[in-house]
RNA sequence: GCGCCCGUAGCUCAGCAGGAUAGAGCAGCGGUUUCCUAAACCGCAGGUCAGAGGUUCGAAUCCUCUCGGGCGUACCA
């Protein structure tokens, strides 16, 4: 919002012997959300402490200048008061108000953008499951957190890439094979290798050495043990990669690389790495296995990089992976985990401070857990026991839209209980549908407008009211301005979202504005006999449609024109 | 033991680069439909923001400690 900008630009202005850093520093202004100004700033009151002086005296002075400001910013602010301890609290004009609504209107899908990221070059990691078993839920939320935040970071001006890693080498896929090779000899009949002690459970495990059983015959059978675990485990984690894909192609989620680990190893980008930290002097060798000093740099203790076996340990190449991210131009590299990983991301932020990056520029984000909750109980899950509620199960239940916004109500340091029963039982108190519902009445306002006349279908552009006639806004009441006031936030929300990493506040600001439209519609009627208040009301509900369907649309849930 | 996260209404959670009287949904109680979708709306009730100190004009928000819950603390990933 250019009046926005406007007002800071008068502060700045009105301080001239205040040092402008200082300023960074502090909030300047924000849309209110009460009734005590349209735009409000504490601003006087900190910068009183940094630079000495009277909070309300300072206050005036910066209150002063903004009212004196002449030109584009006479026309939109109205009034400003100086209140409390040190408040300055602007009222705006109607013209203002009116001008909000043509310009939603005529950026229409692009209204919210901003450019606060700077095309800032961004690597958004998230939901790198491991091709051992299917998608849980524990990943369907990371999912859903990380598609969404890379969609409010590019509407922010991010340039944004998201990437899976998979980890289709090394241990876990050893065990993997191992499990599938036993699996695979039981359906053949032989009962002479034991299941590995920690290996794969799951029923999917015992099908799909089955189905190999089925289709190939004794080929494994044949081969030195050794051999068909290392080619089981290729094949089996390539097939669960496969349906983790489908998964995610289900769940509306396609990353734009997905990046394989043993490709990666088999470029010798670890080794390399291995002999640069021992160049640069951040290895060391003990009992007989390779060393990296983390703890000098944030971490508990000093960890191992290769084992005395010769085997290189999964973190070594986690952070080579990690570094190639920096060498392929990324400016913000953002990682996440689940809570089971929370020691890994530690060990990470220090390698990587090891390795020169000034911590701002990584980011490892912990999603918590994410408990299913059925028939009122908790269920545990373990991917390795095989015991997992899949995240297809849950869309299977629930639906792709639900469970994408559910994943995001809650800021992703929370524990998330995702209670099926309630999310089902409740469904018609659901907040998506709520939201979706409002989006709905307005298509349905707008629907009704064409079909009397009001409207002419050939000024309808992607669905929405855009070139109607605005001539009648000064028609609107009171009450329609306030619905137009909740409107103006929605870019500070996005650019909040995207700089703090935190969807969910986009989420909750919806669920507030879908409030404020559905107490709107039962007391106004858009619809009415007065012809100009009429045009003038579907100008306006259709920009709060506007909004409403962009940020339906960065949450990749459906977009309703009926229920 | 040490580290990180969480502790806000009966339940699930927002609010936290300190800001003006703590919010929402669900559950509870009471209302609203000759009117564009009642999948909605309005009202009532519900709180020592875990507890105790501290920082200051001002703290749910920052610092310290205590208590409670989760997770981590591997030559696993």
């Amino acid at each position: 919002m250019p009046v926005r900008q406007d007002v800071s630009n008068a502060i700045r202005a009105a301080l001239p012997d205040v040092d402008q850093t200082v300023l960074d520093e502090l909030p300047l202004v924000e849309f209110g959300r009460g009734d005590r100004g349209d735009l409000v700033t504490p601003i006087a009151m900190p910068l009183a402490k940094r630079i000495g002086g009277n909070p309300r005296e300072l206050a005036e002075r910066i209150a002063g200048v903004i009212r004196e400001k002449s030109g584009e910013l006479d026309e939109f602010v109205d009034r400003v008061e100086v209140a409390g301890p040190g408040f300055i609290n602007i009222y705006l004009t109607r013209h203002f108000w009116e001008g909000l609504i043509r310009t939603i209107l005529a950026k229409g899908p692009r209204y919210g953008r901003s450019k606060i990221g700077q095309r800032r070059k961004v690597q958004l990691e998230f939901a790198s499951a491991n091709p051992t078993g299917p998608l849980s839920v524990a990943h369907g939320r990371q999912a859903a957190l990380g598609d969404v935040l890379a969609n409010i970071m590019t509407q922010t001006g991010f340039d944004v890439s998201t990437e899976y890693w998979v980890n289709d080498c090394g241990n876990q896929i050893g065990k993997l094979g191992e499990s599938v090779y036993v699996r695979y000899l039981h359906a053949l009949g032989e009962r002479s290798r034991e299941f590995p002690a920690d290996g794969y459970q799951g029923e999917d495990i015992r099908e799909l050495g089955a189905d190999i059983a089925a289709k190939e015959g004794r080929k494994y059978a044949d081969m030195p043990p050794e051999q068909a675990v290392v080619e089981l485990g290729r094949l089996a984690s390539d097939r669960i990669l496969a349906g983790i894909i489908a998964d995610f192609k289900r769940f509306g989620i396609q990353h734009h690389t997905v990046f394989s680990q043993r490709a990666f190893e088999a470029e010798g980008h670890v080794e390399r790495l291995l002999e640069r930290m021992h160049d640069m002097g951040l290895t060391y060798e003990k009992d007989g296995a390779v060393w990296m000093k983390t703890g000098n740099y944030g971490d508990e203790k000093d960890r191992v990089l290769v084992k005395s076996d010769g085997t290189w340990a999964y973190r070594l190449s986690d952070i080579a992976y990690h570094e190639d991210k920096f060498t392929r131009g990324f400016e913000l590299v953002v990682d996440m985990f689940g809570p089971d990983h929370h020691g890994h991301t530690i060990t990470m932020q220090s390698a990587m401070k090891a390795l020169g990056h000034p911590v701002e520029t990584v980011r490892f984000l912990t999603v918590q857990h994410c408990t299913i909750i059925r028939d009122g109980e908790k269920i545990k899950m373990s991917t390795r026991a095989g015991k997992i509620i899949s995240l297809d199960e849950v869309i299977e239940e629930v639906g792709v839209d639900v469970a994408r916004f559910i994943f995001l109500t809650q800021k992703p340091d929370s524990h998330l209980d995702f209670d099926l029963e309630l999310v089902k039982q409740e469904s018609l108190d659901n907040p998506v549908y709520y939201i979706q519902y409002a989006h709905a009445r307005i298509a349905s306002i707008i629907r009704k407008a064409q079909e009397q006349g009001l409207i002419d279908p050939a000024e309808m552009s992607r669905g929405v009211y855009t070139n109607g006639d605005s001539t009648h806004l000064g028609e609107l009441e009171d009450r329609d301005i306030g619905l137009v006031k909740k409107l103006a936030r929605f870019q500070s929300v996005l650019e909040k979202a995207g700089t703090e990493l935190e969807p969910h506040r986009l989420t909750n600001y919806l669920s507030e504005l879908a409030a404020e439209f559905h107490n709107y519609y039962t007391h106004c009627v858009v619809i009415g006999d007065d012809r100009a208040l009429t045009q003038a009301r579907l100008q306006l509900v259709s920009a709060v449609r506007v909004v409403l369907a962009n940020a339906l649309h960065l949450l990749g849930v459906h977009i309703p024109e009926t229920m």
